[in-house]
DNA sequence: TCTAAGATTTAGTTTTGACTAATCAAAAAC
DNA sequence: GTTTTTGATTAGTCAAAACTAAATCTTAGA
């Protein structure tokens, strides 16, 4: 049984390993984002390795192995479907729901996870978007046709189908300014020079930064 | 921020003081329930003691102070908000949800706390009839009138109202039964010396040990 | 009152996962 | 092709919480 630790690290490297697009993941970069010191990394690593759950080469980084991706996806799928369960259950907000599944994931029997896919009537996102991986590990589509809002020229129709960045205020203000998941906008101004984009929402028009509306992903419609 | 072994050492002692109704609880017990050597109980307990969460006592035992107490509290209030949370929305049933809570009891904000017990109308008791400490640390009655079965005289009619014991085979037992929360039943027979009661549950005739009967808290209805 | 049994405490280890500081490798800059 | 900078690894500590075995206290029995 995998502590929590590990199965920490697990997740956190599959997440890179998927926003990168890369197999191996730095230990700096890991560091980072456990929020840990690089020689801490260092030593979890070749505990990873011996339990067969990542491949380990000094001065390179780490991969994980097939039993580690499996895990990783495992502790993900508990997250998301979680954080979708405390939202339809009990109404919490997008904002509230993942520091909340962040430590619930590490509590909850496979049985109980179970019985919350079955109850969500088995659902392909989580309340950001993001994809809910299947009970044998495969991550159905990892929404292909989107792209990031930063990418789409003026007088595109989108609808916004996943929010990368989960921090509860950057949320909280995407609601205020009504740029939920599902809403529709059309983009008036995308300046990479300004580094600005702006949208009409409604009756509204949203200005974000270029960081920001990289963290928005979109579908074009129409 | 008390940590995870600190909560349940502290829950543990509260629920030896209720059953024991004595104030001091000795190393020997606790290290019984906790499930760890006395030694280790020990150093606990300075620990606990360190932090102002309990009294010590060598070779007299603990007790558990003010703020211990209601740390205590509020992980029981945790731990059973959460099994009538998760009998009412997932229908798990009454033997499943003692073990899922006590995962589960760490790792949720007071925020979520609050949300589940304004979801289920602020109950007073979770699956097994156990009252449910309210958020300021007050335990609403400890069902002063409910008895255990093996007290009843033969030919009482009683109402099931609380089960002492949460052992998962001991649950199912009672549920194949008949004997749930809120049954009716009529005492046939009750004799100290063959260490048995019997009663009538609607057609059938139900024969418990002493040991058993002494886990069921009943009212005498009629 | 003394002693033996039973419970409790102490002392010393172990494991897990973090830290810092020092060293070492690799990449970039000159 | 050195040198510098950056990043990674090692070595040594620390804290929490468990363990075992030895020592000690309490208490009940003789």
């Amino acid at each position: 049984m995998p502590s929590l630790t590990v199965e920490n690290y697990l997740k956190a490297i599959l997440q890179l390993v998927i926003s990168t697009k890369s197999e191996w993941i730095s230990t700096g970069q890991l560091a980072t984002t456990v929020n840990v010191s690089p020689g801490s990394v260092t030593s979890m690593l070749k505990t990873l390795a011996e339990s067969g759950l990542a491949t380990y080469k000094p001065y390179e980084g780490v991969s994980l192995t097939k039993a580690g991706r499996n895990l990783a996806l495992r502790m993900l799928r508990r997250h998301r479907l979680i954080e979708l369960f405390l939202v339809r259950t009990l109404e919490l907000t997008w904002d509230q729901v993942h520091e909340e599944a962040e430590n619930m994931e590490h509590a909850v029997s496979d049985m109980l996870i179970e019985r919350i896919d079955e109850y969500l009537g088995r659902p392909e996102a989580d309340p950001h978007g993001d994809p809910i991986p299947s009970a044998d590990g495969y991550m159905r589509g990892e929404r292909a046709r989107a792209v990031a809002l930063s990418s789409c020229p003026p007088s595109s129709r989108i609808r916004i189908v996943r929010v990368l960045n989960q921090e509860p205020e950057f949320l909280r203000y995407l609601t205020e300014t009504g740029l939920e998941l599902g809403a529709t906008a059309i983009v008036e101004q995308n300046s990479t020079e300004g580094g600005l984009v702006s949208a009409k929402v409604g009756k509204k028009l949203v200005s974000l930064g270029h960081r920001a509306a990289e963290q928005l992903l979109v579908e074009t419609i129409g």
